[in-house]
Parts: structure tokens; sequence; C-alpha cells
DNA sequence: CGCATAAATCTAATCGTTTATATTCCTGGG
DNA sequence: CCCAGGAATATAAACGATTAGATTTATGCG
């Protein structure tokens, strides 16, 4: 019912044109403050409600820009989300959200690249159609998807995923397993294990340069019994501590690439005897919510990914505007001292 | 550059009136055979790429419904939003996401809503702007939040929290701590006891009702040492939990409000020397992604979650299109068996 | 008081579609 | 071969705003 006031009412009513109106709602131009007071007492009683619809047909800006996830229900994908909303909010910018729900259509095969292409490719038409500025691609697991998605030359930033045509913000995961091997080694560990994921993975290359660049940096025992190979699971991470703990000189601590498999680790500890962290130190990876539950509560990396979102759209923006992409420093991990790490039999700190 | 090619440089090009190229390109009219083809042609040739803002200005329909959620980054919300975009997807509708973020501008103060009404009256003003069919608001604890929000008539259904005078989708609370009730019961156990969460919330008191009733209905003992109050908390589980085990006749089984709490209760059964499930039986509430990766594994209820965003959506469309509202039956919870629940000092199975 | 000029307001075109209505084009039967 | 009548296509008016440019109104100064 009162659907239907627009500017044409409001300016019958105050007996001035639609321009007025429109320069009394946008400030554009000056008006006899007698005529503004009484416009906007007419849009007051009419209880007008601009129309953003119109105004982006006529300023083809829609203030609005589309953010393609792969899939919103995977743990980190949130907190991208909330970070891209906080740049949002503070500008005027809203989101319309497409959920490719990459697990539930293909499950978790995420090499089979063309089994999705054509739901990206529908969400990136669909959301041309609906004229974004631009676009985010939230991926879920950090892989390179360069080709994945055409753009016809509308910006594109992508997070947590890799390309090599377009922008790309991912953390910095080498310098985080650098720094955790540097916080063991601070803590007087000398024999510093690994948990990888699967090797095929980006990340966990990069983490275990991290790992393996600060070992050599600090003269420490670089052996391949050391080094386990993990499929994220918790049950690899069970399964790769107890051969690490059954080995004859056992590590004192390890860096566990994700803490479903740090779990995994704190279990097989137990049931070899081993005390955490009196016996052995744990350093996990992504802040899940869970890890703050475990026994004892674990040591952790915190992932950056509010900033990575609040970085993607700062740094679309900056593209949507027109200026040139400027090089975003890659956000960095936390490392956040729990109860997993402890100095080794009595040793003290050095 | 390929911008600007619309209904209008198609028909220039094909030699026909942009409404030809509007009939064919909706198929509202008949157009013969050989024009059409020449159309579709030119529109192939020019890339053509149409535009939602311009129909919908014509249509009044933009096909677009808006969503309020009070905190992405809440556990429950993700798999909310998922349900919403499944119906979305197959509905051809989009979504506009507003989050809150109520966590981090006003903390775990819910209590105080005056403090984010204006939060909640913004989005729903840009949403209005943007013309949405209409909205959904995800609230991130269950409560009631009558009042909270003017639509000025525009359809809204609310899910995950209660209201008076909307459509509200809430899964069944209180059928779900019956049922475990009755689990418990089947796996013969009589003691069991039960710790909630906050008493002051909804969700609390109809679990309480579920297991009140289900004691009941199987003349069980219903007493109050068995009745513990947590906060949530996982502390507040270990510290009720502990209280239980010492009473004189400790409870062979425990209903845990929520799967934070029942991490707690693990933890103290190990320090009190209770293996579980031998000597206690346990089942939380919520399947947190984390309970599976508990020892053992927790035996928990899964929410609906999916089904309420799901059905938020269904419902939402109704009142849309304008039919009527329908009753829509409560999402039910499912119980997870796992490994935390077994039958008591050898008590068979009833 | 009259007029030049500045300030306020209005007119009308436009954005890219849809869709009544008007017009033109075919088709086939007499 | 003509013409009625239906099929195909074109014209033009919306939808609700913005914004040049035209027009009107107010202001101040000689």
């Amino acid at each position: 019912m009162s659907e239907k006031v627009s500017i044409k009412e409001i300016a019958a009513k105050a007996n001035v044109s639609i321009a007025t109106v429109s320069y009394v709602l946008n400030g554009t131009r000056n008006v006899r403050p007698k005529t503004k007071e009484r416009v906007l007492r007419v849009i007051e009683e009419l209880n007008y409600q601009p129309n953003d619809i119109a105004k982006s047909l006529k300023s083809k800006k829609t203030n609005t820009i589309g953010v393609i996830a792969e899939d919103v229900t995977v743990f980190n994908v949130p907190e991208i989300i909330d970070g891209i909303n906080d740049y949002a909010d503070g500008h005027d910018l809203h989101i319309v959200l497409t959920n490719l729900r990459l697990h539930k259509r293909v499950g978790h095969n995420y090499a089979d690249v063309e089994a999705y292409r054509k739901y990206a490719a529908n969400a990136v038409s669909d959301l041309m159609a609906k004229q974004v500025e631009g676009i985010i691609y939230v991926g879920i697991h950090p892989r390179d998807v360069t080709g994945l998605i055409d753009t016809r030359g509308k910006p594109i930033v992508y997070t947590y995923c890799y390309t090599q045509n377009d922008l790309s913000i991912q953390y910095n995961d080498e310098q985080a397993a650098y720094d955790s091997v540097c916080y063991l080694h601070d803590k007087g560990h000398r024999r510093i294990a690994v948990i990888t994921g699967l090797m095929d993975s980006i990340p966990s290359r990069l983490r275990f340069n991290g790992y393996y660049k600060a070992i050599m940096e600090h003269e420490l025992p670089f052996e391949p019994q050391l080094i386990k190979v993990g499929d994220w699971g918790t049950e690899s991470g069970l399964r790769a501590t107890k051969e690490l703990l059954e080995l004859e000189e056992p590590p004192t601590a390890v860096l566990v690439m994700n803490d479903v498999m740090a779990a995994g680790t704190l279990r097989a500890a137990w049931e070899k005897g081993f005390r955490v962290p009196e016996d052995l130190s744990i350093v996990g990876f992504d802040n899940r919510e869970f890890s703050d539950y475990l026994q004892p509560r674990l040591t952790t990396l915190d992932l950056p990914l509010h900033e990575m979102g609040y970085s993607s759209m700062k740094s679309l923006m900056r593209l949507v505007n027109g200026e040139p992409a400027e090089p975003v420093p890659m956000p960095l991990c936390v490392l956040l001292e729990r109860e997993s790490v402890a100095s080794p039999n009595g040793a003290e700190t050095s």
C-alpha cells in the first residue's frame, strides 16, 4: 500500500518538481530552506523509501559486490566473510552472497575442476546481471584456481586460494611454520618433528619450507624419520605420532599442520604414555575452536581470516575505483600460546 | 568496453525493434524462427549480458531476499545460510547478506536489545531500498526478539530465535531432550542426570521440559542433586560433573545441554577416574565438529540447521507470493550414536 | 525602480528493460 | 487477384531515479 510512494508523489504533494526532491534528497544543489523543509515534511508524512534499483539504473553504480564462496560451512569461510562484511559496512557496500556448496555437490573431489567450473560460471553471470561492481572468490582449500573464472573484465580478487593472473590474498604459511619452529627452539627443543598435510597441497609445501628453513637456520637435526606425512585427518595424526614416539630417539616437540591432526597427536601421546607438554610439546595450526577444549589446551597458529576478508575487499575496491592494484603484504598468522608447549626435560628457555 | 551492449544495440544490429529482442529473450511472444535466429546470433556476437537492474525496475521483481545474520561466525549460522542458499539456488533467488557482527560490536550482552536495534534497523532499510522481496533474520542464540524489527509490511521470517507476531522457524528442543533421555533409558540407565545451560535461556527451559517429561514417563528418579545448572561454558560442565560424580550415588548417565560443556564433562570423568562410557554415559547437544575428535567420540544431538534455513526460505517465499502462511512442523534433532554411551555395569539393553 | 546577475527551480532526456497497443506482414480462401 | 484475419513486429509509455540545461525567481546595486 504505502509501497508506491516515489519522488513523484513527494513532488506533487510538496508542489515542487521531482528534480527538486532529488536535490534535497542528495544535497546535489542548493534548495531554499523553506522548500527543503516542506519537501522533507512530505517525505516524512508519506513515509518515503528510496529505491536503489532506480538509482542504480541511472547512476550505473550498485554499490554491491558479489561474494562467491565455494562452501560457507567450511570452518574458515565465515570468518573471511565477516572481514568482508566489516569493510562493506564501513563503506556503504552490499554483499550478494553466492554459495557454491561444493562439498554437497561434488564431495571432496576438488581436483575435478571441470565439475564445478559450471557452477562458478553460472554464479558469475548471475552476479554480472545484477551489476555487481566486483567479485570476491573465497576458495575452501588453498590451491591454484587459475582459469576457473572469467569475469569479462570485471574486477575480481581471490582469497584463500591462488591464481596466476589476478590478485589473490593468502596468509603467510611459510612464515607461520618458520615462526613456530623458532618458538620451539627458543623453548629449548632440539629434536623437532613435523606432521604435514597431503603433500600435493600448496600450504603443506609452504609450511614445510618454513619448517625446513628454521631447522637449517638453527642447525637442528634434519632427519627423515622426524618428517611424517599426514592427510589432514585426525587418524593420520594419531598414526604419525605413534611412529614418532616409537623412534629410538623420539622428538621432544612436533609441529602439526592442522588442529585436527593435532587432536590425533594428543591422543597418541596419551596412549603411548607421553605427557603433553612435559614429554612432548605440540604446536597445531588453524586455531580451530575445539583446540581450546582439548586437554591440554592446544598451542596453535591463529589464521588471519578476518584480515584476509577485509583486505580482499579493500584491494577489490581499489580495482573497482580504477586505482592501480597495490601490493598487499601477506596477512600473518599469530601463535597462540596455550598449554601444549613446555621446555623439554627441565631444559631452560634459551 | 563491451559493457555497453543493451538490447538497443542488439535491435539495431539485427534490424528489429527492441520489443522483438525482448520477446526472443523471454519467449513472451511468437517470433518468426528466422528473426529469432538472427537476433540470437547478434546477441552472441555482441556478447550481450542482460541487466537485471533495469529488468527489476520495470517488473518490480528483484528475485532477491535479504538475510540478516546477527553473526555469521557463530557455529550454527553458516549451516543455516547453506540451507537458505540451497533453496535459493533451486528457485532463481539471490541473497543479499547483512552481517550484524553482534559479537564484535556489543560483545556477548545480547540482553541489551537497544544496543543493536539500530543495527538491525539500518540493515532493514538498506535492504528495503534494495527492494528485496523478503527478509530472513537469523538470530545467534535462541531468544525472543519480538519488536526488534519493523519491515513495514514486507514479509519476514525469523529462524533460530522466537518472535510473537511473525513466522519463526526453530527446531524442537524439547523433543530432542526427551528423545535422548528415552534413549538412555533404553540402554538401561535409571539414574540420569542433566547439566543445563543458563536457565534464563529458552532452549535450556525447553530441553529441561523434555528431560523432565521423559523422567516422569519412565518413572525414573527425579532428584534435585541430579540437576546441575551450567552456563554453556566448558568449565561449568567440568564443575557440574565433578559434583555429580562426588554424589553418594552418582548417575550412570548425563544429558549435557551442549557439546562445549560435554567436553568439560569428559574431562571431569577422566580426572575423577570414571571411564566413559563404562562408568558414565554422556549425551551432548549440537554435534559440534569437535565432538567427533573427543575421546571417546561424543554421542550427541545433531541440529537440523540446514533444514531450518531451507524451511525458512520456503515459508518466506509463500508469504512473498501472497500465499497464506502454512504451519511448518518443527525440524527435529537427530541423535548421533557414537562412543560415549553404553549400558551401565553390564546391564542389558531393555 | 529597473536591470544584471545569481540562486532556485523546472523541464525533459536518460538509464535498460517490459509490455500494451498499434501497425505491418503474411497466408489462404473466395 | 483481392482481402480478411491472424501472426509477426514496431511504437511508445512506463518503472523511479539523476542531471544537464532552460527557465523562473530572488537579490542587490546604481
